[in-house]
DNA sequence: CAAGGTTATATTGTATACTATTTATCGACG
DNA sequence: CGTCGATAAATAGTATACAATATAACCTTG
């Protein structure tokens, strides 16, 4: 019997209400939509969707592995609080993990790998929604390191993304964030065409640390004192 | 004020059922106690901390994310089954973080951080308890992580240890993963003592990849297509 | 007796109901 | 007036109850 001859999908993976809520709050979390710190009450998300706290609970134990949000009993969840020295050693982290995709990737990319990123670029310039921008740049980062053909690698490396995106697009919206990425995202994409896989290295080592000292330089300092 | 004068514990983190049950089942997974693909029947966990299966849907839910079960909707969690190239790409992450880890420990251990490595050498040498073997093989890691003061880090480590840790005590029982371990992680010490920072990253990684070819080699070929 | 359908059972997923705990309100007391 | 304590409201955490679905046992039919 040939395999899946009409490529059915796989219908014992449907979402339960559960993982729907797990996605929508997680991009909401993302997009700094929920501040941090602030308490995220289970009846009213619950009411939002229309259903009981039950998969709410559910769904906020995930994000709790997750590292977005932070459970304290009869208290609740709130979205997870970065410190900055945790921010400075998720992009130590970052800088290894990606530096190492890239690596990995350099020798599959094709015409067509750098078309896509060039694509996305382009994207990424014409877009003024800030919450787009951040999408745009995993995306971009996405297509670099997809070549490498590791799942696992860049899965870590989303959900670190994931982590600390809302600080990120901070950093976008006050700075020259956006044309300095697009300019660095497109020399990165130029290197790769070389083929020169240290200087692609270097590019992209160069480009996650640059984006941390911005990112340091905005943060408002007041940060662990201010209540309410 | 001063600060926590008398050294208060943090009341508001007491454990809830469902991380009590979280940590039990983690670590019977991690264990092996659980086979992989088969169900986890909520009713009979519940039944087993005499709860309903409320909580036990919770601790499910987290460890779902952090990539021990997986849930197939009406079907239930299983232990999740990692395939022979997401193992590879797991040990290659790990190489990758634990030479890392090590190096930036280097310049901050003490003749105290090698004391403690070699009273866990010996422990693990006397230790005839499989389960503790992998406990102990896990601390010496830790052991010389831990002067490098980088949580995330190593909690990422220890995040991947715990998904590949059942299939290393396969490795371990079977072969003679245990004299070469101990060997290998003396030797190590003896480098990390001479403060050679390449000679103990070259170490840690031939250790790392040996560990991960050894169980490669013992993996039963038929890991895909047993049934029952 | 084999193949396919049909009911029964088991199990998951969620809503409702209840308990435990925290937080806010308010009054007594110095 | 402020502080302490009691009470009330709000919220988290869990048990029970029920609905949705899958699996197993059985039955029908050719």
């Amino acid at each position: 019997m040939p395999l899946n001859p009409i490529n059915a999908p796989d219908l014992s993976t449907a979402p339960s209400t559960s993982e729907v809520i797990v996605k929508h709050l997680r991009e909401a979390i993302i997009a700094g939509k929920l501040d941090e710190g602030e308490p995220i009450r289970q009846d009213d998300i619950a009411q939002m969707f229309k259903v009981s706290k039950i998969p709410v609970r559910e769904a906020l134990k995930r994000l709790e592995a997750e590292g977005l949000v932070m459970f304290q009993r009869y208290k609740g969840a709130v979205v997870t609080k970065i410190s900055e020295p945790e921010l400075a050693q998720m992009f130590e982290v970052r800088v290894l993990l990606e530096v190492k995709a890239v690596r990995l990737a350099l020798p599959h990319m094709t015409e067509a790998t750098f078309a896509q990123a060039e694509r996305i670029c382009q994207e990424f310039m014409d877009e003024s929604n800030v919450g787009r921008w951040a999408e745009l740049n995993w995306e971009f980062h996405a297509c670099l390191y997809e070549p490498a053909q590791r799942p696992f690698l860049i899965s870590l490396i989303r959900s670190i993304h994931d982590k600390v995106e809302r600080y990120l697009r901070l950093q976008m919206a006050l700075s020259d964030g956006k044309e300095r990425a697009d300019r660095e995202h497109r020399a990165i994409i130029e290197a790769c065409r070389e083929g020169d896989a240290d200087k692609v290295a270097d590019m992209v080592e160069r480009h996650l640390t640059g984006v941390c000292q911005t990112l340091y330089e905005h943060l408002p300092d007041n940060r662990y004192t201010h209540h309410g």
